[in-house]
DNA sequence: CGCTACCTGGGT
DNA sequence: ACCCAGGTAGCG
């Protein structure tokens, strides 16, 4: 349930809270959550040491310690952080538990279990979970749709696909793609490098404006301090199958592109790419 | 580049 | 009793 506009207000979170404060104790509950270094090394890597700094890249949180390494987090599908009070209940779906200064601690949970912490030294950790191989953010200011447009015209696969994969383009997930592609107009089936510059201009717009509407009403899940986004009650595809398009009425179609789940409206996301479609003024 | 495994809870 | 999940690494 983790998205990157979700994965921004936690990282924004920290920032406020977290950072000039100490770890004071580690507590592993599920030795598979940490991918390096060994679950007791982790532990003793990260104990005693101060968060200096919290940040996000794709969807990993990055909080820098002040030995020069850095902890990284990643949710996956349906991890979350919360901070709470020492000695609050433990969830059963409890990975980590990171006290800070004896006070409070900061909980991932995640009931998949699929969720993700390692610590290095930054370069290490960079290389290790090759972050320099990652696509430029969507949300960044420098993000142009020049670059997407490149980016796009060297994919053959379908444009779902491609705006999945971090390593093209950081910042969508399933339900931002859907919502990005819906906003553009673009039928997610089509082959990334068949867009027009017009196209890709569309789809560059809708991909920023889409992420900052979810961080404006801070995401669909609970942030850091368990308060609920409300991101969830605007989705105009995504999870809405059968459902009138917003704009069109037509029930929205949905089925597997790339192997995962698509919604789409087929009046305003048409196969051929005709430019003129009811999304028009919507993205206006 | 596309497919699968990873794992548990909630929905059908 | 199924099935499936908003992500990714790792495989062929």
């Amino acid at each position: 349930m983790a998205e990157v506009p979700e994965v921004e207000i936690i990282a924004r979170d920290l920032r406020q809270a977290v950072v000039g404060r100490r770890i004071t104790d580690v507590e592993v509950l599920l030795p598979e959550a940490v991918r390096f270094p060994s679950p007791p090394e982790f532990i003793a890597s990260l104990r005693g040491r101060c968060i200096t700094g919290a940040r996000r890249r794709a969807k990993f949180i990055l909080l820098s310690l002040d030995d020069g390494q850095t902890l990284a987090l990643h949710f996956m599908l349906w991890g979350t952080l919360s901070l709470r009070p020492v000695g609050s209940e433990s969830p059963p779906e409890s990975l980590v538990v990171m006290t800070l200064d004896g006070e409070e601690a900061l909980w991932l949970t995640d009931t998949l279990g699929y969720a993700r912490v390692a610590v290095a030294r930054t370069a290490e950790l960079t290389s290790r979970l090759k972050l320099e191989e990652l696509g430029p953010e969507v949300l960044d200011d420098d993000f142009t749709s020049d670059h997407l447009a490149r980016r796009l015209s060297r994919r053959r696969s379908p444009l779902k696909t491609v705006l999945l994969n971090q390593r093209v383009v950081a910042g969508l997930g399933n339900r931002d793609a859907d919502e990005s592609l819906w906003k553009a107009g673009l039928d997610p089936r089509r082959l990334a490098a068949s867009l027009s510059r017009d196209e890709v201009m569309r789809l560059h717009r809708a991909m920023r404006v889409v992420l900052e509407e979810g961080l404006s009403l801070r995401g669909t899940q609970r942030d850091l301090f368990g308060v609920k986004g409300q991101a969830k009650h605007r989705r105009n595809v995504f999870e809405r199958t059968g459902a009138p398009c917003p704009s069109c009425g037509t029930p929205i179609t949905h089925a597997r592109v790339g192997g995962r789940n698509t919604h789409w409206c087929v009046r305003c996301q048409p196969e051929s790419g005709a430019p003129s479609g009811p999304t028009q003024g919507v993205l206006l």
